[in-house]
DNA sequence: TGAAAACTGTACCGCCGGTACAGGAGGGGA
DNA sequence: TCCCCTCCTGTACCGGCGGTACAGTTTTCA
C-alpha cells in the first residue's frame, strides 16, 4: 500500500519532466520505465494504458496548481484587508515565485494537453476545461471583490479579465521557454500587475506648479 | 517543378491541421500520406524525415503569420497618422480576424513546438525563437513611435510591453482551444487593446457638475 | 524526344505501445 | 505459522510506425 504509492509518485515525476519537454506523443513508455528502474510489467500495473498515465499526471498537476495559488492569495490576503492591494500583492508574490525557478517555468501540463486534444478521450478534456474554469473562477472572485471597493477606469467583463490572468502566464510560459529567458514570465506578470493597477487606482491628482 | 511544389503544400496542409491537433508526436507519417493520397516513398522524395517536415511547416507557419501582421498593422498605418491610434485599430482589427475564425484559431505552431522542444534539434528551436523576438521587435517598433508623442501613465519597459501582446496571443489560444469557446481569444485581445489605450491615453479630465 | 523531376512498389529493420499470463517477494492480519 | 494481498518481475508476443534502400515507372517541361 505505502510502497506501491511511492513508486507511482516516481513515476508521475519522471513522466512529467519528460512530458513537459517532449510532449506525450513524444514519450516512450520505455524510457519512462528505463528511468524509474521499473519494469514494464510493473508501469502496466499501476496504469491500464497512456491516457490513464495522462490523466494521472493532469489531476495531480491542477490539483498541485491550485495548492500554489491558494497559498500565494492566501498569504497575500493575511497581510491586508483591501482587496485590490491584496490581489496586487499576490501577483507580486507570484512573480517572486516565478523568477526564483531556477531553470525558469518547465511547461504547464494544462497547454500541453490542450495541444494534444484529439489523442485523449473527452475525460481529459473535459478536466482540462474544468481546470481554466477554475482559474476564471478564482480570479473573477477577487476581481469582483475588488470592483466592489474600486470603479474600474474602463468598463471591463469581469471573466475576460480573470481570464487575462490565466492568458498572460500560459502566454508567459510559452515565451519564457522558447527564447530561453527565464525571466519573461514573471515580467509579464509584472506587467499585468500595471494593468491591474491602474485599472482600479483612482488616478492622483497632480498639483499645479 | 510546379506539380512538386503542389504535393508539397499539400503534405504541409494536411500535415498543419493535424500537428496543431494532436502535437508531432501524435502525428504519424502513414496517416499523412493516407490522407494525402501519396505513397510513402513519396513523402520520403519531399521531406527526408519528421524533423525536416516540422523544420519546413514552422517556416511555412512563421511566414503566413509575419503576412497577416504585415497586413493588418499596415492597413491601420494607413487610416491614421497617429501611431496610437494606428496600433489600437490594428489590435481592433485583429480582434475581428480573430473571431471571423469559423471553428476557432487552430492553434500556433510555436507553441507546439515550443511543447516538443527536446524532440527537434537546435535549428528548428533557434527559428522558433527568432520568430519570439520578431514580434517582440514588431510590436516594441510600433510601441516606441507610440511613446514618442504619449508618455505612458506607469514606466513601463518597451519589450516587455511587446511581449505583453505575443503574451495575450499565446495564452488567448490555449484558453480559447482549451473552453472551447472561440471567442475568448478575440477578447482578450480587445483587452489587451484597453490596457494599451489606458496606459498611453491621456485622462480626460470630467467637468465637474 | 529525352533528361530530369516526381513519384510508386516492395522489402526490410528496430522501437514502441499494448496484451497476456505465470510467477515471486514481502508484509500484515487471523 | 500460514495465507493472502499488494506489488511487482520475466517472458513472449502482436501490430503500427519511423525510417532505409533501391529499383522501376510515369509525368513534365525544355
Amino acid at each position: 500500500m505505502r510502497k506501491g504509492e511511492e513508486t507511482r509518485t516516481r513515476i508521475l515525476d519522471v513522466a512529467e519532466a519528460a512530458v513537459l519537454q517532449k510532449g506525450f506523443g513524444g514519450t516512450s513508455i520505455e524510457e519512462l520505465i528505463a528511468e524509474t528502474g521499473i519494469t514494464k510489467s510493473g508501469f502496466f500495473y499501476h496504469f491500464r494504458d497512456k491516457n490513464e498515465l495522462a490523466k494521472a499526471l493532469l489531476n495531480r498537476y491542477i490539483d498541485n496548481d491550485e495548492r500554489i495559488y491558494d497559498e500565494i492569495f492566501g498569504r497575500a490576503r493575511d497581510l491586508t484587508g483591501d482587496p485590490l492591494q491584496s490581489f496586487l500583492l499576490g501577483l507580486k508574490l507570484l512573480s517572486e515565485l516565478l523568477s526564483d525557478l531556477p531553470n525558469g517555468h518547465p511547461g504547464c501540463l494544462v497547454a500541453t494537453v490542450c495541444y494534444y486534444e484529439r489523442l485523449f478521450d473527452r475525460e481529459i478534456q473535459e478536466t482540462n476545461r474544468n481546470a481554466v474554469l477554475a482559474w476564471r473562477r478564482r480570479f473573477g472572485r477577487m476581481l469582483r471583490e475588488i470592483m466592489e471597493v474600486y470603479p474600474p477606469r474602463e468598463p471591463v467583463d469581469v471573466d475576460q479579465l480573470a481570464d487575462m490572468v490565466s492568458s498572460v502566464l500560459e502566454g508567459g510560459i510559452v515565451l519564457s521557454k522558447t527564447l530561453k529567458e527565464p525571466n519573461t514570465l514573471a515580467e509579464q506578470v509584472l506587467m499585468l500587475r500595471t494593468f491591474v493597477k491602474m485599472l482600479f487606482l483612482p488616478v492622483v491628482e497632480m498639483p499645479r506648479a
